[in-house]
DNA sequence: TCCTCTAACACTTTTGAATCGC
DNA sequence: AGCGATTCAAAAGTGTTAGAGG
């Protein structure tokens, strides 16, 4: 049986990879924003919160942008990548493989409220997704992000030249992705140490770190919630942005206090594109025909900015024993820093064409390569049921 | 029996409208 | 009248945990 949270002691560690938390790929690059505090998780085994209303991220998603034409416009998404096809437990202190991976739910896709913006505005300030939400309500109609639980996955960043989000797929794609991110889906957290962690850097969890309502229960507290409570609570399953006005871009961590600066000098479109997305008619939107995406010729290039070595080993047992992960991760194209190829295990023989086809400057999207019939299943818009 | 998921809970932080002073 | 600062209530978000359900 493999573990992952003893990765540390079942790695062999491959040559120490180059310090990066950015990484640049053609003229743009991306950089992890809170990256010293994903690595803090990461060290340990990051687990998200998904629930049936959408959970947001802890530590969300935070990048900087460089590299972009400051006055040609910009749209930035993010997207959830499954990190293997197998679905885990925790066992007796560790996870466990718990068997395949489900059916991939409806892929989403979140752009960045700010989309489309020109270059100018991405690379003046940080950009935060702190307000996406993962749920594992495969029937969502807030057009979160899906995932199964006991499932992992790592966010993947899109910056792609649009003037609006309907004219994205025409344009060449630019992907990035930061090992440091990769997390656990699950409805509770199962590692104390996460929990720990997140009391310990979450504002929002000083309620339970210092209120002592730890010992609080149904049993205890026969009387639910006043009514008028309780309605509040049920208005907040409104679709977010829809009630208040949305205004991201808050600070990359909570210690920074960026966030009300940043607010008031720069101060938001007020337009959650996924709240936008659901206001489409699924039959016009972008997000209709994502099944369709690989008969597009846009290119499109992904990158996996190197991880430093003090997580590095995460990238633990389960990945490499006759695992095709790294075929999913697509490799670095030939402009990478040569430096950097340690990082990154050495490629499944099927991604073997796939590097070859990113030699030329384009990178094989998944809709194209031999892995397609996985990759139909992760398109890079949203769509859903609806 | 075991595992996963859900809902309720107390509390903090964030948000935005209202108010005030200049 | 307009602007910025302040105040405050409501909304949003957090991790924990008992219990339900498969």
């Amino acid at each position: 049986m493999q573990h992952i949270s003893d990765f540390k002691s079942n790695l062999t560690m491959p040559r120490p990879p180059p310090a990066a938390d950015s990484y640049q790929q053609g003229s743009i690059k991306m950089t992890l924003e809170n990256a010293d505090l994903w690595k803090s998780f990461h060290s340990i085994g990051t687990e998200m919160i998904i629930t049936k209303h959408g959970r947001r991220m802890f530590p969300h998603c935070s990048i900087s942008l460089s590299g972009l034409q400051p006055y040609a416009n910009y749209v930035v998404m993010v997207d959830m990548v499954p990190v293997e096809s197998f679905k885990y437990k925790w066992k007796k202190e560790q996870w466990e493989v718990a068997g395949k991976a489900e059916p991939q739910p409806p892929c989403r896709t979140y752009m960045h409220p700010d989309s489309p913006a020109p270059g100018s505005h991405w690379m003046k300030q940080s950009l935060s997704f702190l307000k996406m939400k993962l749920t594992n309500n495969t029937l969502d109609q807030h057009g979160h992000i899906i995932l199964h639980s006991m499932h992992r996955y790592y966010p993947r960043f899109h910056v792609t030249q649009a003037d609006s989000p309907y004219t994205v797929r025409w344009g060449p794609f630019q992907t990035f992705s930061f090992p440091e991110t990769t997390f656990t889906a699950v409805t509770a957290y199962q590692n104390p140490k996460i929990t720990k962690l997140k009391i310990d850097h979450n504002p929002f969890a000083k309620g339970f770190r210092e209120g002592g309502t730890h010992s609080h229960s149904k049993r205890c507290r026969p009387n639910r919630s006043p009514p008028a409570k309780r309605a509040a609570l049920d208005r907040s399953e409104s679709p977010p942005g829809l009630q208040r006005m949305p205004s991201t871009s808050q600070s990359v961590q909570a210690g920074k206090n960026q966030a009300s600066t940043q607010q008031q000098q720069q101060p938001l479109k007020g337009v959650d594109l996924s709240a936008w997305a659901l206001e489409q008619d699924p039959s016009e939107s972008l997000h209709a025909e994502p099944l369709e995406q690989h008969e597009y010729d846009y290119s499109c290039e992904e990158q996996m900015v190197p991880a430093s070595v003090a997580y590095q080993p995460y990238r633990y047992d389960l990945r490499y024993p006759g695992s095709v992960d790294y075929a999913r991760f697509p490799l670095p194209s030939s402009d990478v820093d040569a430096a950097h190829a340690p990082v990154h295990p050495p490629p499944h023989p099927l991604a073997t064409a796939e590097h070859n086809t990113q030699q030329h400057g384009y990178y094989h999207h998944p809709y194209h390569n031999s892995h397609a019939a996985d990759w139909s299943q992760y398109p890079l818009f949203s769509y859903s049921i609806w």
